[in-house]
RNA sequence: GUCCCCAUCGUCUAGAGGCCUAGGACGCCAGCCUUUCACGUUGGUAACACGGGUUCGAAUCCCGUUGGGGACGCCA
């Protein structure tokens, strides 16, 4: 059989990026065995769940390439279904309502924790005549859950995990307020979804008993389970605002690529061999949950910059433009002209090595971008001392008289570098100024290169702007 | 506190009893290349948490210790 999966977050943030690899490896492995990967938003929640969020979690996954099959199923659309479910197990007795006030709860709690119990609902409304039952609260539907025996879940991630029933208490499936809780939910639609395997996070792993309770009591068949182990910051902590508990978007703005974070969460916890650089064919020819590592991994964003270096090498030029002309326009507020549009494109071979992520792309691609006059920062100005300028007086007239190409460009400055001047002085003495002065920046891609590329006139004219100051 | 899970270089991992003198990648260090910065390239640094078993033989199996993580809501 086809397995089904699902990515199942819940709209109370932004994607992040443990949801992302989640979201990757259910959808790998859907295509990988040749099934479909649905998406279900868990917004069941009432004041948490916001639709900028549910917004960014769609756009997320979109923009990293892991679209979904089938329509987004909303969890909140099918609380009817979810109460029906409840009316059932309730008569079939195997659900009671409960009048419990939060105030005994949070007793329970801490009388069974001061007895070395596993705190929980002790289960006070479980055998209760109804007729005791106060008039004035609504009560809220328990399950009543196993006491004897245990429940075993054959985790394809985890592999074997057992819980005795004794450790679990009766959840509440039905709030007193007639709403649906989570855990109900997620069993029900995973189930009229025909889920076959519920591949998440491993802090859902303690759920996955409770939820087998739920469909055994449903009698309905329980799907497999995969717990993955969560993503955590580089200081082995938990993910926080400062290392990489951020936003999809966040990666988005400093210029990763989705294909790099594709191949680098790919890396999280699973492998193939000594491969490192996968392809989106290879993974879906490759992955498979059950080799996903049981233990946590910790994000490292130098692994994935020298992958996002990667991608960007191999990134055709003109979307690289294309991405790099958007974030140019949002950040300058104008349209790039058709002459730096020129330029760029020119300039991406020797622009692309020298990139980490687009954000660093565009700093370094301003050499293409900045216009006359330059403005000399105190980097040039320090290389543009008046014996550098003195020698670049001295090439002025032999650029004007060379070809423009960039062997020949590069020629001639070492000529009048080594020959005319001394055989002492090497090219960098003059190749510096002359960047210096062309580029206003003491480092750029190859200068020759980007003398080529701006062409004669524009050079002499910067190198004559430059000098008579 | 109760329950569950985990443990190989700094990091991600390969490793399913002899192929391990533990492999690869990132990072780091050094050399080469070089007009700058990068790219590239060559080499180097660096790990089986600890203690007991089992076995002719253990990174691989078992137990314990220590250290991490997760879950214990009328949140999801």
């Amino acid at each position: 059989m086809a397995p089904v999966t699902r990515f199942a977050p819940s709209p109370t943030g932004f994607l992040h990026i443990g949801g992302a690899r989640t979201a990757l490896f259910n959808r790998l492995y859907a295509r990988r065995f040749g099934g479909s990967f649905r998406l279900r938003i868990e917004d069941t929640d009432r004041e948490r769940s916001t639709p900028e969020a549910i917004e960014a979690i769609l756009e997320g996954l979109t923009w990293l390439g892991l679209d979904w099959d089938g329509d987004v199923v909303f969890q909140s659309a099918r609380a009817e279904r979810h109460r029906e479910v409840a009316n059932t197990l309730l008569s079939k007795g195997l659900a009671y309502r409960c009048y419990a006030t939060p105030e005994e709860l949070a007793e329970m709690r801490a009388l069974a924790r001061a007895e070395g119990r596993p705190p929980g609902y002790d289960g006070r409304w479980r055998d209760r005549d109804p007729a005791e039952a106060p008039t004035d609260r609504p009560a809220a539907i328990r399950f009543k859950a196993p006491r004897e025996g245990e429940q075993v879940i054959e985790d394809l991630v985890q592999g074997s995990v057992t819980v005795a029933n004794r450790q679990l208490d009766d959840m509440v499936i039905l709030r007193s307020d007639g709403s649906p809780t989570y855990m109900l939910s997620v069993v029900v639609d995973d189930h009229d979804m025909g889920i076959t395997h519920v591949i998440r996070g491993d802090d859902h792993l303690t759920n996955a008993f409770r939820q087998r309770q739920l469909y055994q009591a449903m009698d309905w068949p329980v799907p497999h389970f995969a717990h993955l182990p969560l993503i955590h910051g580089p200081d082995g902590a938990k993910m926080s605002k400062r290392h990489g508990a951020i936003g999809i978007d966040a990666y988005r703005e400093q210029g990763y690529l989705p294909a790099a974070l594709r191949n680098y969460l790919l890396r999280l916890g699973w492998g193939h061999g000594d491969d490192e650089i996968i392809s989106d064919a290879d993974a879906q020819q490759w992955f498979d949950v059950a080799d996903v590592g049981k233990n946590p991994a910790r994000f490292d964003f130098a692994k994935l910059d020298n992958l996002n270096a990667h991608y960007l090498r191999e990134m055709d030029d003109q979307a690289l433009v294309a991405l790099l002309l958007a974030r140019i326009e949002q950040s300058s507020g104008s349209a790039a002209t058709p002459e730096q549009v020129r330029r760029l494109t020119a300039g991406m071979t020797g622009l692309k090595p020298r990139a980490k992520r687009l954000d660093d792309l565009a700093q370094s691609a301003q050499v293409y971008l900045a216009e006359r006059p330059l403005d000399y920062g105190s980097d040039a100005l320090k290389l543009l001392s008046p014996d550098a300028k003195a020698l670049l007086a001295g090439l002025r007239p032999l650029l004007e008289a060379s070809g423009w190409e960039r062997e020949e460009l590069e020629s001639l400055v070492r000529r009048y570098a080594e020959e005319i001047l001394s055989p002492s002085v090497k090219l960098g003495k003059v190749a510096q100024p002359l960047r210096a002065a062309l580029t206003a920046s003491k480092v750029s891609p190859p200068i020759f290169e980007v003398m080529e590329i701006f062409g004669r006139a524009e050079c002499l004219a910067r190198l004559d702007e430059c000098l008579s100051n």
